[in-house]
DNA sequence: CTAATTTGATCTATATATGACTCATTAAAT
DNA sequence: ATTTAATGAGTCATATATAGATCAAATTAG
């Protein structure tokens, strides 16, 4: 990424990093005890509460789940469906791309 | 990050890419043309697509917003919204957690 | 008030994500 | 059937995210 973000990231990662650490203190862990239990250090969740947008993806995920916060507010088995049914659309869809020729046929 | 990742972040993350190479396709966006929009490299947004763990999250949410997937399921506006409410919400919430002292008084 | 703990901020070394490129394969349009 | 663009996969150099540490300030429990 090279690029300046757009709005609606900042929002979005501003709004999940405030989200993961509202549930953290309502449920009264420490920074640290998250971190830990999320396979991440302190110094990330510090990122990624701050809605960083570098943080990797992965991280963000492990530490939403630690504190109950669900992307697609759905439970696993929800996620599960959302997800063949996904592949299953996957399935139907062309497999790749192409722009019609925007040369119109005029010999005739 | 040095652990292995949770269950649920993997589905999410397969979601997560899945939904966006769907909206993409669907909408009849080459590979190329929606990386150069969201100002990352088409090999990252293939990554981005597998659901791979390791992409920032900013590179993501960049994605997704082009191809029309939005986290939270809100548009600006109710994101807007929500980033206030969560501001407030953390204001209120307190500042420092502590564990409350488990040994007990048994001085009696 | 005091002590103990959490948090915020910063620094450094290391691991690795990313961009840019290439090549082979696949699939769509004609 | 032929052509042409899109995709998948891999490599490499470099920028940078991350872990781990430290320290001061803030905050809460006692």
């Amino acid at each position: 990424m090279t690029r300046p973000y757009s709005r609606y990231s900042r929002d979005a990662g501003a709004l999940l990093g405030g989200l993961i650490r509202a549930a953290r203190t309502e449920r009264g862990l420490s920074a640290q005890e998250v971190a830990e239990r999320a396979g991440i250090s302190r110094g990330l969740l510090q990122r990624i509460e701050k809605g960083k947008l570098t943080c990797a993806i992965g991280a963000v995920f492990e530490a939403a789940a630690i504190v109950g916060v669900r992307l697609f507010d759905a439970d696993e088995t929800t996620l599960a469906r959302h997800l063949n049914q996904t592949r299953d659309k996957l399935a139907l869809l062309p497999k790749s791309v192409r722009k019609k020729r925007t040369t119109v046929r005029d010999d005739f």
